[in-house]
DNA sequence: ACCTGAACACCGTTCAAGT
DNA sequence: ACCTGAACACCGTTCAAGT
């Protein structure tokens, strides 16, 4: 989906249609196709030729922020010791989740559907450095798979705001280290 | 919801909805709630008489496998040592996850709303009974929450049965372990 | 090429009318 | 008391017609 490939109408709509809808799924999580292709400005048509189903649009209102998470490792594991590092990027991943509800769900269709696999696969790759490097300074044990790291850390984007919170965002990534931990 | 307090009819309607609704769910987890009316013969309004919404509808078909999950937990543990004890129970809760799509979202759900809270809190409970067994026996490290375990554990729900299956949950479940391990 | 928006076949939910 | 089922206001998705 190289950008340079759409007319210059048909990427302006597409950007438009991304901005609002991140706007839209902050407000709210259930917010319709129909209502998102109004507030774009577009006919519902337009919408579905860029998005051909919701998980896209999500994805690609998340894709950034991802992306962000996903450049992060390397630069964490280059400054800290791997389990310091590790846990620093566990961090940004639960302030990530607790602002975008709804990407849980995403990741997890991702598994199952080739066309989400970029998204996917990068995480388990971020997590897989943090993995490799805490092998080989002794800090974690070996052995660990990422895929099952990055799916126990999706219990973060399950914590109810309203009741956990920050505290237990940190509990549940204290028990994930634990679980990782050299023995 | 005491059974008793029902007519006969609507006590029939009840579990007739619940029976068909079971076999529904599990052949189509995004089965509609006016299909599942009308394969229970009965209007749409009946439906909504006894179920407010999809999610009730949802805990209902699964509370009596719950129950028994909930139930399960002092027996083991008058049978097995703590660790090896809660080791069966997630077994058993990964097994019930693999036939049951959908539930994690229920019990999450359950955790923002006070009608579910029966269905929630015993699971809690069952979950906080191994730890102090645990903690008791110096097994299990002192101070975790059973509901952060709990939300851990529903990374079982969301294996991929397509990829992961049993290793991955059996994997998962040795992580959770290993985190919950006495230092 | 790309966009529009009416139209289609649904959906969850309600409620007047029945028994 | 409880049930029915037509009706309401939506939904996701499609596609002929436009530019």
């Amino acid at each position: 989906m190289a950008d340079d490939e759409l007319r210059s109408d048909a990427r302006a709509n597409r950007d438009r249609i991304v901005e609002i809808a991140r706007d839209a799924f902050a407000a709210d999580p259930d917010v319709s196709m129909n209502a998102i292709a109004k507030a774009a400005g577009v006919g519902a048509g337009t919408l579905y030729r860029h998005f051909a189903c919701r998980e896209a649009l999500l994805i690609a209102v998340y894709r950034k922020e991802i992306q962000a998470l996903v450049d992060l490792a390397p630069v964490l594991l280059a400054r800290h010791t791997p389990l310091v590092a590790f846990r620093h990027w566990c961090d940004r991943l639960a302030h990530f989740g607790r602002m975008k509800q709804g990407l849980a769900a995403v990741l997890h269709a991702a598994m199952s559907d080739r066309d989400f696999q970029e998204t996917y696969w990068p995480m388990v790759e971020a997590i897989a450095q943090f993995l490799r490097a805490g092998e080989a300074s002794g800090e974690l044990r070996s052995g660990v798979e990422a895929e099952d790291v990055l799916l126990l850390l999706g219990a973060l984007w399950r914590i109810d705001p309203k009741k956990g919170g920050k505290a237990q965002a940190e509990r549940l990534i204290g028990l994930v280290l634990s679980g990782l931990g050299a023995r």
